[in-house]
RNA sequence: GCGCCCGUAGCUCAGUCGGAUAGAGCACCAGAUUCCUAAUCUGGGGGCCACAGGUUCAAAUCCUGUCGGGCGCACCA
């Protein structure tokens, strides 16, 4: 697959190269560390397309001032053939501004890689496990799921573009007591299929009618056999196929957003494997499960607590405020002991584990970061591990709040939302905000056409290209590379901001932010739509002109915009829209 | 009481491993349509980057403290 440096990196790669030979020359002390210095775009375009702080950062080193520094530096970047111009700014900035060629060529590399442009080898050999979802298997999902799945999402397909190899993975929570509750409700249904009036659900099961198809099939599959059996009896049948169930409504709606997980992690399976008692032998062979007792909880009064010893995992060495049980005092894991075998197991076979978790989970990032901290020590191997929390999205249905009680059952579902307002915009909407910043989700802003919605304008640059394309075709214009000398300053101004594209999935990719790429397309179709008005006082600085080669360069010009939008879209899992 | 996240224009939010005069949209004001999609664009006003210290060539950004909002603080999941 071809991979190709950014203009930037490239820019970086010669300064580092002038550096060295300043050092060469005794204009720099031999091997200067290099850290800090940066190759940008500086914020302000009228400082020009790059700009280094290198000559700030070095000067004391150097036993100069910056300017004098810089001086040195422009001298051996003038000499480039891709810079135009060098110049010192400011307190000792070197601005530079690249030859109009280069911009050309870029233009032409968005074309030679197509689909290809703005991916990247920075991950190679680095094989990333990203845990998302993983919502609870009693139901189908919920708004409140929907954020992390789609951050989860965007972020797993931005590191694949960035290089790494991903593994998208779910962890099924079906050990808990919750899941019996859902096989309890379920024997409920089964009941109510036999023809049982079942009258009220009771308090502490769950109510929703997605529990009616269960119980008819496990009334057709199962007949009239476990209708008065003891609950020991039926328990685990229920609970089996409930769970069965409901993780294929999830997966349902999972696939309704276009979301496909490569592993779905089951935690009874790794109870039954052994592994949580593994983890605990591993860690206790180093000291960090011993049998203690805690402290009661501080600033709330329980009033059925009471002190029991319990074997207790290390989590204070590693940063966390109290030590966490890994067992219950009936013998049973705690969620977090089995959690802590899970991530264990992630990271057999990955370099890099990233969790992606709501808010409220917000307690229990330091245990499990200790867990893995205290792995990572253990095996004498750098385990890279991220949890990142994401905030609560509000709905507002025209500026009222939607009301929601997960007790009665009456929540909005994840698959409601997406039938309403479609997949894209649901996927766009949620990747316009940074995740750990709560956001509202209006149901009438979100599906507006106009400028306001992120989701529109940026679709919308890309439906008038492809609608300039079809004209130009119908008057027989095909895009053309062959002129593309004709592209003048304004064309080449939207190059440039194509041309950022590459960089924002690396600097993305690194930061693990996936709402960079929504952001930058805003900025990419704002500069388009700009590019494109500018025709409305000038018919010259239309893309159709009355010269059919500068139409062809132009209409070259803007499928490769276009072609940026759709890779960027892509990494967004949102699908262009080339007629509106 | 403790922990985590957030605090940037009237509103909703960006802000690149610390960089130049802090940006965008909405709203407000003034304009643009013989037009390739006006579902749009151009210009303007609007800021103690919550507050107070500190770190350094340089702080919205890093550190400490205070205030305000959210989430959480069980052997739950």
């Amino acid at each position: 697959m071809p991979r190709r440096n950014t203009i930037h990196a490239a820019f970086a790669e010669k300064l580092d190269a002038i550096l060295s030979a300043l050092e060469m020359e005794g204009n720099l002390p031999p091997e200067t560390p290099r850290a800090g210095v940066t190759v940008e775009p500086p914020r302000d375009a009228s400082h020009g397309d790059l700009s280094t702080n290198a000559a700030m950062v070095l000067a004391k080193k150097a036993r100069t001032n910056p300017r004098d520094l810089a001086a040195k530096i422009i001298e051996k970047l003038d000499r480039d053939a891709d810079v135009e111009s060098a110049e010192i700014a400011g307190p000792g900035f070197i601005n530079l501004r690249l030859a109009e060629s280069t911009w050309r060529e870029e233009v032409a590399a968005i074309a030679a890689l197509g689909d290809d442009y703005g991916r990247s080898d920075m991950g190679a050999g680095t094989r990333v496990n990203i845990e998302y979802v993983s919502a609870n298997p009693t139901g189908p999902m919920h708004m409140g799921h929907c954020r992390g799945a789609v951050v989860g999402d965007a972020l797993a397909a931005l590191l694949e573009h960035a290089g790494h190899e991903v593994i998208r993975e779910y962890y099924v929570n079906d050990a808990g007591a919750q899941v019996d509750t859902l096989a309890r409700s379920a024997h409920l249904r089964y009941r109510e299929a036999l023809g049982e009036d079942i009258g009220a659900i009771p308090e502490g099961l769950y109510p929703g009618e997605y529990l009616r198809p269960v119980g008819a099939a496990l009334a057709e599959e199962l007949g009239e056999k476990y209708v008065s059996a003891p609950e020991e009896e039926w328990l685990p049948v229920f609970r089996s196929q409930a769970v069965s169930a409901m993780m294929d409504l999830i997966r349902q709606d999972l696939a309704l957003l276009g979301i496909h997980h490569d592993v779905f992690a089951s935690e009874a399976e790794l109870q039954n494997a052994g592994k949580p008692y593994a983890a605990e032998q591993w860690l206790r062979a180093r000291d960090l499960v011993f049998d203690g007792v805690l402290e009661a909880p501080k600033g709330k009064t329980l009033d059925d607590w009471e002190p029991v010893e319990l074997p207790l995992f290390r989590s204070t060495k590693f940063g966390d405020d109290q030590d966490r049980p890994i067992r219950k005092s009936d013998g049973k894991w705690t969620y977090f002991g089995a959690d802590l075998a899970y991530h264990m197991q992630k990271a057999e076979d990955a370099d890099a584990l990233i969790d992606i978790w709501g808010a409220d989970h917000s307690g229990t990032v330091k245990r499990i970061k200790a867990a893995v901290a205290a792995l990572s020590e253990g095996e004498g191997r750098a385990i890279t591990f991220d949890v990142k929390l994401v905030q609560m999205v509000n709905l507002l249905r025209d500026g009222e709040p939607v009301k929601m009680s997960k007790r009665s059952g009456n929540f909005v579902t994840l698959a409601e939302v997406v039938e309403e307002v479609g997949k894209d915009v649901v996927r766009f909407t949620m990747l316009t905000r940074k995740p750990e910043a709560q956001m509202e989700f209006d149901f009438a802003k979100v599906i507006e056409q106009s400028k306001d919605n992120p989701v529109f304008y940026v679709q919308y640059a890309n439906a008038r290209i492809h609608s300039t394309l079809r004209r130009a075709a119908a008057d027989g214009i095909a895009p053309s590379h062959e002129n593309i000398d004709l592209l003048g300053t304004a064309d080449l101004a939207l190059v440039k901001q194509a041309a950022q594209f590459p960089r924002i999935v690396e600097a993305a990719a690194q930061a693990r932010e996936a709402h960079r790429i929504a952001f930058y397309l805003y900025d990419l179709a704002a500069a388009f739509h700009a590019y494109w008005n500018a025709g409305n006082d000038d018919a010259a600085k239309r893309v159709i002109t009355a010269d059919r080669d500068l139409t062809a360069a132009r209409l070259f010009l803007v499928s490769q915009v276009a072609q940026v939008i759709r890779n960027g879209l892509a990494i967004l899992g949102v699908e262009p829209v080339e007629e509106m």
